[in-house]
DNA sequence: TATTAGCACTCGACTGTATAGAGTGCTAAT
DNA sequence: ATTAGCACTCTATACAGTCGAGTGCTAATA
C-alpha cells in the first residue's frame, strides 16, 4: 500500500496531467505545488512509484504519466464526489424544457449536452421498451383501398402505418375486425405476438388474405420498432480538442468505431448491468479504443433498463467531473421519466 | 476566350490538381499528359493562363494550381455528362431497400450515401410540407382523465399526441366533439389553422376550458411540426480524408459550422430555386465555407420544393462525379417519391 | 513566328549538426 | 531521511547546406 506522501504526488502528477496534458517533472511539480519537498526527494518517490507501476516515462528525459493502473487507484480511491458548479446545473436544467417533445429526442438531447459538458464523446443507448404490452387497436379512413392503423400500447405510446385493405371493405367491417383481432392480442406483450398467435388470426378473423397480410406486415413492423435499440452520439468533434487526437490518423480511426451503431451498441450493452462502470485503458476488451476510457451508467426505470450512457475519451480523462456530471443527469433523467407521462 | 490549347492545358491542370491535390509543374504535366508540347511551351501557356486569372502560384518554386475562375471555368464549359458506373448505380438502386420505413429514413440515408459517393461532406434540407391539409381528427381512449388525439392530413400522414380531457367525459361525447371540429378544419391546410378558426372552435364546440386548450396545444404542435424542416448531415468524417483538411483548426472550423442547423439551413436555402447550382469558393457568401465549393440539387414534387442537397468540399472537388451522382439519385428520389404511397 | 533547349534563379523539403532546456539517477553531505 | 550537486540523456529547436522541382528569360531552331 501506498503511503501519504507517495499517494499525494501520485494524486498530484495524474491532476497535472490531467490538466496539461505533458509529462510531469520533480522539478516542476515542486515549483508548482507546495508540497515542502525537494525535487530530489520527489524523484525518488516518482522512481518508487515507476517501480511499483503506477507512473511511466515517455522517455529518459521526459517527466512521467500516470499508467492506467494509476487511474484506477485513482479513480477507485482518490476521487471523492464533488458538486457541479451552479453555472453547469443550471445549464442542465435549462437544456430540456424546449428538448423534450419525444423519447428519441430526450436521448439525443442528453448525448449532446454530456459530450458539452465533459469535453468528450458521448453515447447513448436506448432500450427501446421490449415489454411494451399490446392494448388495442383500430382502423381509421385513408382512401378506397387502404385504411390508416393505429396501434396503443399500454404505456400510452401511439403507433400507426397504411395498411392495404380490400377494395369497399366498409368501416363496419374494419371496426369489427379491429375488436377481435384487439381482444386476441389485449395484455399480450409485442415482444410474443408469434407467429403462432398470429395465425390465429388469419383462420378466425381476417380470413381474407390480402388483409391478412397486410395486418401481419404492420404487426411486424411495429413490434420491431419497439424492439429496437437506437444509439445516439454526441461531440464527436469534440475530440478534435483533445491534445491525444491532434493526430488526424487516430481521429479517423476513432470515428470510424463509432460510426459503426453496431459496434458501439455491443460497447455500451457490455457494461449494463452494473450501475456506474469506468473503464480504463486496456481494461477495455474492444479493440481500436484500448487508449481510452470509458465512463458508462446505466439507467432503470421500474428495474428495467432503459439505457445506458457513456462518455468516451483518453484515458486522461477528468474523471471526477465526468462522474459528477453523469450522476446528476441520471438523477434528472429519472426524475424526468418518472413524472413524465407526457411520453408523445 | 482560350484557344482550343490552353483550354486543354488548362483542362489537364485542373484535373490532375482534383486528382492529386499537388501543384502541377509544366514539366510534370508534360511527361504525365502526351501533349506533343516541350515543358517550355507549357510555361508559356501557364504563364499566359495565370496572366488571364485561371491559374495561381502558391510560391515561385512550386507548380500551379486553379484559381476559383478556373473552376467556374471548368464547371461551365468543360464537364461533359458522365455516367455512372455500374458498381455505383447498383449501389444507390439497393441502398433504400432496406432504409425507407420513414420520410426521415430517407432523408438521413440519402444524405449518407451521398457522401460516401463524393467522399465529402453532404446536406439534405427537408422541406417538410407545410401545405398538408387538414382532414379529419379523432380520439381514442387512453386513461380516465387522458385520451389520445389523432390528426390525420390528406398526404396521409397521421399524427398523434395525449391530450388532457375533463375527467369521465364519454367517448362518445369525444367523438361528437372530434367529428364538429373535423368538420370545421376539414380541407384547412395546417399551416392556416390560425388564433381565429381556433377561437370559433373554443365558442362553438369546446366550451370546457382544459379540453380547449389542451385540444389547442396540441393542433399547434402538430402544426409546427409539419412546417418543420430538418438538417441531415452525412460524412462529416469524410472531411479528415481530403488533403485540404489535415489541418486539425480547420476541420474543427467547419465542423463547428455545420454544427449549427440554422446556418446549415440557411445555407441550403439561400439556392433552392435553381435546379443544380454549384458555388465555388468565394462565390459562396457564407463566412467560414469560402475556401469550399458546394454542389446543390433542389427537388420538387408537384412542382413544389420538397427538399434540396448538397455536397459540401474543398475547392478541388470532383465536380464531375459530384454532379453525375446527384443527378442520378435526384431522379431516383423522384421516382421513388412519386410512386411511393407507402410514405410510413 | 511559334517552339524549344538551355541556363540562371527561387524556394520548399529534407538532412545533419550544434545547442539549450528539462528531466533523471546517483553520490555525498547534511 | 532529505537534499544539494553533478554528470548524463534525450527532445526540441535553430541553423546551414543540399537537392529537386519549378520558373522566367534568352537565344537558337524549324
Amino acid at each position: 500500500m501506498l503511503d501519504e506522501r507517495k499517494k499525494k504526488i501520485l494524486q498530484l502528477i495524474i491532476e497535472d496531467y490531467i490538466s496539461t496534458a505533458e509529462p510531469v517533472g520533480s522539478r516542476n511539480l515542486a515549483r508548482k505545488y507546495d508540497l515542502g519537498l525537494s525535487p530530489a526527494t520527489i524523484r525518488n518517490e516518482m522512481s518508487d512509484l515507476e517501480m511499483l507501476g503506477y507512473l511511466e516515462q515517455p522517455h529518459t528525459s521526459a517527466g512521467r504519466i500516470p499508467s492506467a493502473q494509476a487511474y484506477r487507484f485513482y479513480v477507485d480511491s482518490m476521487i471523492e464526489p464533488g458538486s457541479l458548479t451552479d453555472n453547469d446545473r443550471a445549464l442542465i436544467n435549462g437544456w430540456y424544457t424546449e428538448r423534450r417533445r419525444n423519447i428519441d429526442e430526450i436521448f439525443q438531447s442528453t448525448a449532446k449536452i454530456l459530450s458539452r459538458m465533459t469535453q468528450n464523446v458521448s453515447m447513448v443507448l436506448a432500450n427501446k421498451d421490449s415489454e411494451a404490452v399490446f392494448r388495442y387497436m383500430k382502423f381509421l379512413p385513408l382512401n378506397e383501398d387502404h385504411a390508416i392503423l393505429i396501434i396503443v400500447t399500454d404505456d400510452g405510446n401511439v403507433d400507426n402505418c397504411v395498411v392495404e385493405i380490400p377494395l369497399g371493405m366498409r368501416q363496419d367491417e374494419l371496426d369489427y375486425m379491429a375488436g377481435r383481432v384487439s381482444r386476441i392480442l389485449e395484455g399480450k406483450p409485442l415482444s410474443v405476438i408469434s407467429e403462432n398467435i398470429l395465425e390465429g388470426i388469419h383462420t378466425d378473423v381476417a380470413e381474407d388474405e390480402l388483409m391478412f397480410r397486410s395486418l401481419l406486415r404492420s404487426l411486424r413492423k411495429i413490434s420491431r420498432k419497439h424492439r429496437e435499440q437506437r444509439v445516439f452520439l454526441g461531440g464527436t468533434k469534440q475530440l478534435l480538442n483533445q491534445p491525444e487526437f491532434r493526430d488526424v490518423d487516430r481521429v479517423q480511426n476513432l470515428l470510424g468505431i463509432l460510426e459503426e451503431e453496431r459496434v458501439v451498441r455491443d460497447l455500451l450493452q457490455a457494461g449494463e448491468d452494473s450501475g456506474l462502470k469506468i473503464t480504463i485503458g486496456t481494461e477495455n476488451k474492444f479493440t481500436g479504443i484500448q487508449d481510452c476510457s470509458m465512463v458508462q451508467a446505466t439507467y432503470r426505470l421500474n428495474g428495467k433498463i432503459v439505457g445506458t450512457m457513456a462518455v468516451l475519451g483518453p484515458t486522461r480523462m477528468e474523471y471526477g467531473k465526468v462522474i459528477t456530471v453523469m450522476d446528476y443527469l441520471h438523477k434528472y433523467l429519472k426524475t424526468m421519466f418518472e413524472q413524465g407521462s407526457d411520453k408523445e
